[in-house]
DNA sequence: ATAGGTCAAGCGAGG
DNA sequence: CCTCGCTTGACCTAT
């Protein structure tokens, strides 16, 4: 079983804060639009080369700090949806495939487990083809990331979503969820995997493996916060099962845990589905081997006190 | 150097 | 109709 964290590290993101003298470690150098029109891809390669090289540093870091599952940012490449069709035209491109490429290396060789969770504006169940073919085009640029590592083209480096849409019509919205899957190129189709919502209105896991495992087979991800606001009339310990039996039998199962804000901060009018800044304890996982990436606000932080 | 306003994308919830 | 939150705050300008 392994702890991980998602995207940003604390300590190397913001050194001064935690009393380190080192300069600043992010993957997560980004830009307005306006400064990407005036700058151009040069700058943002410069942003690029930094951001994969952190990534290095990162992976190193967790490595001396016994973590070895790590959610990767998805702001590593500002902008990719301008330059991604011909990545050999982007400046500086062989630095960043060969550093790319080390991270993999050092992830593999340390047994690191890679992933990414791409953002709330990939809508697979879109009726908007605008808003499907923006989906494809981002999923597409995390695995050319993932591929450019040499990460396997396996759920054991997952691409996650959400179904992230409802539209009044929960079947047709899962129909399409599957017919455009079928558009997605391997790269994608062979890492994706989809999470259980925080809303009751959502997409339970029972929802999830009827209307998308069943059909088209892609693991599901089990979030234990969520599925406290959208159990589907399963219990945890069902949802989670019933999530564990989507995997393939040689990967580990990925889950979600997290703590509620409004209890840790003991402030009623937070909402219940905000993340807490620690956690205080790690979920019952009845005795099944998974994988837990924590979200907490304080990332690594939160997961310290659990390493062993 | 720091603070405050601003910032790509989609959706649903809450005010 | 507007704001928030989500995966994840970070950027940018004025002071």
């Amino acid at each position: 079983m392994n702890l991980g964290y998602a995207c940003i590290n604390m300590k190397l993101s913001y050194p001064k804060k935690y009393g380190l003298d080192q300069h600043r470690i992010t993957m997560n150098r980004s830009m307005i639009r306006r400064t990407f029109d005036e700058k151009g891809l040069d700058y943002t390669s410069e942003l690029v080369m930094k951001n994969v090289a952190d990534l290095h540093s990162i992976i190193q870091w967790n490595e001396d700090n016994g973590i070895k599952f790590f959610r990767m940012s998805s702001e590593t490449f500002p902008w990719a949806s301008e330059y991604y069709q011909d990545w050999t035209k982007f400046p500086n491109i062989r630095f960043i495939h060969a550093m790319l490429s080390d991270c993999g290396q050092l992830a593999t060789q340390y047994g690191h487990r890679l992933t990414a969770h791409p953002g709330p504006f990939n809508v697979l169940v879109s009726p908007n083809e605008d808003v499907v073919q923006n989906t494809i085009t981002d999923l597409t640029i995390h695995a050319d990331i993932m591929d450019f590592m040499g990460l396997s083209r396996t759920p054991y480096n997952k691409l996650n979503i959400h179904c992230n849409g409802v539209y009044g019509d929960k079947e047709s919205a899962l129909d399409r969820f599957c017919k455009n899957f079928e558009r997605l190129p391997m790269s994608v189709q062979s890492r994706l995997t989809v999470e259980n919502d925080d809303k009751a209105t959502m997409y339970s896991v029972k929802e999830l493996y009827d209307g998308i495992y069943k059909r088209i087979g892609i693991p599901i991800v089990f979030d234990y916060h969520h599925h406290r606001f959208c159990t589907g009339g399963l219990s945890e310990q069902e949802a989670l099962e019933l999530a564990i039996s989507t995997w393939p039998d040689d990967i580990v199962p990925v889950v979600h845990y997290s703590e509620s804000r409004s209890k840790e901060q003991l402030d009623e009018k937070i909402r219940p589905q905000a993340h807490s800044d620690l956690i205080k304890q790690l979920p019952n996982t009845y005795g099944h081997n998974v994988d837990i990436m924590v979200e907490a606000k304080h990332k690594e932080l939160a997961i310290e006190g659990f390493i062993k």
